[in-house]
DNA sequence: GCCCACGTTGTGACCGCTCACAATCCTCGC
DNA sequence: GCGAGGATTGTGAGCGGTCACAACGTGGGC
């Protein structure tokens, strides 16, 4: 048996029976001997309140357990307090660690945190208006296709911030958004394994977020430049998906092929998948193969071999778009924007130089 | 550069001018020629209003893009449809996979759905109140001893559900929770190893949620029980946390251990550690050791070699856990409840007979 | 000794919606 | 053709806070 029914709430013998209803600042008024303006004034730490009310008022605070009425000071003060995560997904790496970041930083901030998972299927202007009126503002995570139209279609009077891809260069989002220079990094990562004597890199794409470009995103576009500047045709990216079945799928395809002697996959889960079908392939990693893979997510160290991966400070994208978004909410309040940290190539075991040997056979 | 300024929100040169606030009941009821409460009606489902009026409302709200103002709802009329789960964790897969289920649950019954991290340094009645006051249900995930330590604080009129671990026979816990057998699996598991012939089982445990009992929880506990149900004296439990790092730790001291032949995991990342502590001591898996893991995290199936493991339904177990809480919420909406799956064993290529053959040099 | 400013407190109205009830309209049966 | 009763609509109050302002004291400066 998995469920236990609820426990009946109490008989009505309650010790104090009359424990019932949460107190209001009415009734702190009463107890206190004041009105309910000066508790008002307490609670809000007005200065213009003699000290000894001030100390009656926290007594009768304490005594009634008093706390403040977050909806009514909501629909009063017309202040909400509250940011509301739309995403598409809240368990791959980049976005559950992207939601880790806007956790943290909301919780920090005091702000209560919505998450509202966003599907194809979903009316977005609907799902969005929702998100919207629970007050508050919203922070909409676009890594993919679904995630950025959903961004497209957050009505201009919406507080909103938002973590994205990195834009093409000199293009700018026309809403208040954070990214990581993945494009960069890519570029990087590719340049590494040519300068380890590949010929070529493979690409292993995620898919991608805007769907009119030549290009299936930046990390793609930071391969293709890289192996450009060395004189190099791309070849064709493969991949469909995000997940590992995904990376073995690609990777079974280009097993076979034994001139392909580095891989670069948009994401480690899809890394991983390769790797396997590498090794089903009878192909080894790194002598034979040189695999890296994108974002670092925990497990990447600790496989076998231990793969090379870019790092993304996915968190800290979090915590600075909560911070965008905060900008917009408290208008005063001007906290110090957190920067995350730059991407980062992690040399680890699954990558390696060119071996000068000719294929051998399988 | 990552970050990009907010737009300035458009000039007054707006085609609409006066969109700025949004609609009131009583903004809709001027534009329709009717009272604020027979909008209130409409917008309700009320049965007794007039077909012809009805119309005539709906249009006034169409046109004023009209959407009832949750917060005020939630004042005047005491309900509070939201979820909130307190939790400690967002992305270890148990976790992270339980919110899911908890999020498509709630998002399918319309509820909008909080998160809340609680650290063991919070002060866990402020966290609590703080949770509640958001109004609605709370969910917590008790997995480990922060998290029950918080369930143990919620106060009796909060409604609450619960995920937890398999509590102990016969023991119900005192609040509507959920669970899986995760004793029963971890027996089940330890029994087939015991079937293919090693002399003992080791086990790598998860941090326990409770720490009064001798036990170090039910995973623990079932280990235990089939060991001494075959005769074997258990061996003392190992590791100190949930990651693979925990487990790489703990797996380099069994390693050393020439009779170590079987090791059972209380989580994957654990087994993801034991595998490469394993691999660097040159021990081969599963021909010198067998190691099972619990949770079938996604990574598992992908790993070389991959994870015999034990599957456990998170998802499951938060869709019954709101289903749990809603029960409490809405008084006569009886949703049929939803039963996770029970725990599964999963055999793959990290566990197999013990081979025959003494211990061989390293 | 009086006036005025200021520190303190209380009152009224309102946020946007829901309840409870009263007031109106219509329709039917006799 | 008239009254009863249900359908339809409108009014008042209040949810628990906030704002604006008015009404008290008190003290210092002349």
């Amino acid at each position: 048996m998995h469920v236990t029914g609820h426990t009946t709430s109490g008989s009505d013998a309650d010790p104090h029976p009359g424990q019932q209803k949460a107190a209001s600042i009415r009734d702190v008024a009463q107890a206190a001997g004041v009105s309910y303006q000066t508790v008002s004034r307490v609670i809000n730490g007005h200065p213009n309140v003699r000290e000894e009310t001030r100390r009656r008022v926290q007594a009768a605070i304490e005594t009634l357990g008093f706390r403040r009425n977050a909806t009514a000071f909501a629909l009063a003060s017309g202040v909400t307090r509250s940011v509301t995560v739309l995403t598409t997904n809240t368990v791959l790496h980049g976005y559950a660690a992207t939601l880790q970041g806007l956790e943290e930083a909301s919780r920090a901030a005091g702000y209560p945190l919505g998450v509202r998972v966003v599907t194809p299927e979903d009316d977005l202007d609907r799902t969005i208006a929702a998100a919207a009126d629970t007050g508050g503002g919203l922070v909409v995570i676009g890594f993919d296709r679904v995630g950025a139209a959903a961004l497209d279609r957050v009505p201009a009077h919406v507080p909103c911030a938002a973590v994205v891809e990195a834009p093409p260069p000199g293009r700018t989002p026309d809403r208040p958004a954070v990214w990581a220079d993945d494009r960069e990094a890519a570029r990087a990562a590719t340049a590494h394994l040519l300068a380890l004597g590949h010929d070529t890199v493979h690409y292993v794409a995620i898919p991608a977020s805007t769907g009119t470009r030549r290009s299936a995103g930046p990390r793609a576009e930071g391969w293709r430049q890289a192996l450009e500047a060395a004189g190099v045709v791309p070849p064709a990216p493969s991949g469909k998906g995000w997940d590992a079945q995904a990376g073995y799928d690609a990777g079974k395809k280009l097993a076979r092929n034994q001139d392909v002697t580095a891989i670069l996959c948009g994401n480690d889960d899809l890394a991983l998948g390769v790797l396997r079908a590498l090794h089903h392939a009878g192909r080894r990693v790194p002598e034979d193969v040189s695999v890296i893979g994108f974002d670092d997510a925990p497990h990447s160290a600790f496989i076998t071999p231990s793969l090379t991966t870019v790092r993304m400070d996915f968190q800290g994208l979090g915590r600075a778009a909560f911070g965008l978004l905060r900008t917009q909410l408290d208008t005063d309040q001007q906290a110090p924007a957190p920067v995350p940290a730059e991407p980062a190539l992690i040399l680890r075991e699954s990558s390696g130089p060119r071996q000068s040997s000719g294929p051998r056979d399988t």
